[in-house]
DNA sequence: AGATGTGAAAGTTTTCACAGCC
DNA sequence: GGCTGTGAAAACTTTCACATCT
């Protein structure tokens, strides 16, 4: 996981970067995001750590941690600007941005995946739609053409796909991870069950609809 | 996150049940299961610690002390049982039972995790399906009939709703949850947005499809 | 007074490493 | 020799509590 190109041997180096960012923190710092995005009905100039904390479900030391990560956004005595944290949650996010989002596997899931409002919103637009199943070619969805797994490759050229969401059935998902990665695209959010093989360069992201439920029954029999 | 009917106070003492089992540990062991299913093509008797964690994408220490905290599974010297360990980590999930699954939300999303066929694999059987939208009732998905979520509560008197599937949009999401716990359901696997406020009996998982694709995001920008 | 930012403490999870059994 | 099960160590994460600033 460490990233491509750093320096060898600087484990012990405190680092300019901010590195320090758990995936749990980064995780909190969507549902902060989201939680800003929803007070701004509010109209409240400031939010308190305090506040943010019990709108997202945890602890408002935690809030203040996992922000002071980042920088010192807040003033004492005051909180934090609500727009302003807002915006610069979100650019530590990465939002605010257009990415170009392909999506392979055009079944129920991927239909669901497609239609998602909650994607484009924070600038992720699914631009591409391929299926491994020659069958469904040309099919269209609004505007886009479904199109054979096998121009992945040429549509990636030249880095214009910058994440493919994967929803192939099981038995597909290696196979089309490894084109992803031929292709030279970077980053995989994956909701084909099992563990991908990939390369530490490309990041991957599991939504794994089986292991949730699963954890439930666990629970559930105790 | 305490259980029900639990003795108050009891924070300190060592706990004669299995309790010692995170989030975290449960997750791993759905992998596991997953894992020794697809290997039993491969017609071995027994598979080693560090087998089913290459598979898994853990270290086989992680392995063991998961699996130790359950029972004494393996064998020193020959590793485990492959067929009995995926009988007995099925057994700790609460696999091989028939769950009676609810889903509320007849779009997109719910109709691709009604078609889902992991579920219904492993037990969760969706014999329900609601829709907040009265212009969806009567539709038919397969042999079951789309109902307004008014008749979610007769539906599962007398316990006979385990889990509801959550996939209804973002600003229904917490009013239909308060209808799902009045009707006496204990697990929800909810995909709207947004932290649920429900009763610390009720089990609550969350699958939230924005925040996955922010981590890559969050990633790719570094 | 009010609320942040942050070292230090507490708690949790993972890894190490090896005794003990096959 | 091979591999599990597990205490102990290491690493990581969260909470505490308070100095610091408005």
């Amino acid at each position: 996981m460490r990233g491509a190109g750093a320096p060898a041997g600087d484990k012990r180096r405190p680092e300019l970067s901010m590195d320090r960012a758990s995936v749990a923190t980064i995780t909190r710092l969507s549902s902060y995001y989201r939680v800003l995005v929803e007070s701004e009905r509010d109209r409240q100039q400031t939010i308190s750590s305090k506040v943010l904390a019990e709108r997202s479900g945890v602890s408002s030391a935690q809030v203040r941690k996992d922000l002071s990560i980042f920088g010192n956004f807040g003033r004492r005595g005051l909180g934090y600007n609500a727009l302003q944290l807002r915006e610069q949650v979100g650019h530590i996010l990465g939002l605010g941005r257009h990415w170009r989002v392909a999506l392979v596997g055009a079944g129920n899931l991927g239909r669901a995946l497609f239609a998602y409002k909650g994607f484009r919103k924070q600038g992720f637009h699914v631009e591409h739609v391929f299926d491994v199943d020659p069958a469904k070619t040309d099919e269209l969805w609004g505007d886009v053409r479904i199109r054979p797994v096998s121009e992945l490759r040429a549509a990636a050229a030249g880095n214009r796909i910058d994440i493919v969401i994967l929803a192939v059935p099981a038995d597909a998902g290696q196979k089309v991870a490894n084109m992803v990665v031929d292709a030279g695209v970077r980053a995989i959010l994956n909701f084909t069950p099992g563990q991908l093989a990939v390369p530490a360069a490309v990041a991957v992201r599991y939504v794994d609809l089986s292991i949730a439920i699963e954890s439930l029954s666990y629970t559930l029999t105790k």
